[in-house]
DNA sequence: GTGGTAACTTACCCAGGAGTCATATCCCTG
DNA sequence: CAGGGATATGACTCCTGGGTAAGTTACCAC
């Protein structure tokens, strides 16, 4: 391919490229993800990325940012719905499974365990984790309150079962990409059902069953 | 430092270099830790390490099936305790807990998702999950049945939940070095005691409370 | 049409980490 | 005390991947 411009103007390109990376670094992580990889797929040269980017840092960073909005979005919303407890959960889960499906790479881009500990991305990253757990931490410790259970470790640690238990209910999704979000709620309702017992009817609703 | 024998003998040098490569391994992860960090930190040169094990892989290998042993040992020896469902879930906890205790970093080296995909290292951890995996959907595998769930789908995404909390738990504790063991197991009670309620006695009789 | 600018690429540099080779020292054996 | 094997190392090579310098092409304004 010789020099020269293709025509593409610059925030075309850089939408493009960012589409490209998101996926590529969804999929093989930070870490797997080579800029040279980004720049095959997405058919340009490295050095334009570099050019519009940065660094390879600066590219993620947009990445990311990209998709925690995403997410973020999305847990927030199911935040203000004003559910408690499991009705909380699941009206959580639900969302993440629909906002996810179209986009399924967005989430391990958001939790890849071979993002680096420091730069721009990383910032990104802490920035919305911290979001992300203090909104998380809230719920969680509303529900240990009404359980009587006030020792601020022990909800620190029910907070780290809660999120781990939500990563699984999505990874396990992500790993079975012909089940619907549908589906994927139900058999969540089957599960909370199996564990808890009868459910009641609000955390039915919560979700339109 | 000049060349020549220092007189340590084969067996021992090696068992020197495993001791320091599973620090290493379990703390920086695999793609964190270079031969060159672990010769160091042996006090010794690398091509030692190469004469020794062969490759990066190779210690690796005899690193993560040492640690493997030590987890499939306690994880082995609760499930023998014919406990079943919470009464399981705490005699594992528990045993983890008192086998990671001097030697934390065993836990992250056999989690390590900085570890390669492929290689002797690879086959070892994959061997070591596959039996792991059996072991936990067993267990779930009953617990749905008792639960009147006996769809196979709902059972694997309940492991993965199961896995997924028990990371967590540990993991958490792991982050919190000041906490013994014991102190831990309470923790766990008081949460299991929270989600589900008050606690049936075998529960408390399998570790010993 | 001609200069300037935006869009692009080829060909390179460089750091870091895996892996190797030749060599040096020690100790044991005869 | 000479030779040989075990224990060790300094100084390499090679490759991957982030990052860059310099130049090439197309388009647009005047």
């Amino acid at each position: 391919m010789s020099a020269g411009t293709k025509g593409v103007a610059r925030a075309d390109r850089e939408a493009q490229i960012v589409e490209v990376a998101c996926r590529a670094f969804g999929e093989n992580g930070y870490a797997g993800t080579s800029v040279a990889d980004v720049a095959d797929a997405a058919g340009i040269s490295k050095p334009l990325i570099y050019n519009y980017f940065g660094s390879k840092d600066g590219l993620h960073e947009v990445c990311v940012r990209y998709a925690a909005d995403v997410l973020w979005a999305e847990f927030e919303r199911s935040s203000r719905t004003g559910t408690v407890g499991l009705a909380r959960a699941i009206a959580t889960l639900d969302g993440m499974f629909r906002a996810l499906a179209p986009q399924p790479w967005m989430w391990r881009l958001v939790f890849d365990p071979t993002a680096p500990a420091d730069g721009a991305g990383h910032e990104a990253l802490a920035d919305y984790e911290k979001r992300l757990f203090a909104l998380g931490e809230e719920g969680v410790a509303e529900l240990m309150r009404l359980a009587g259970n006030e020792d601020p470790e022990d909800t620190s640690a029910m907070h780290a079962v809660w999120e781990a238990m939500f990563r699984a209910l999505v990874t396990w999704w992500l790993d079975h990409p012909e089940v619907t979000p549908d589906e994927m709620t139900d058999r969540c309702l089957r599960l909370f059902t199996t564990v808890f017992g009868e459910l009641d009817p609000q955390v039915l609703a919560a979700v339109d069953r």
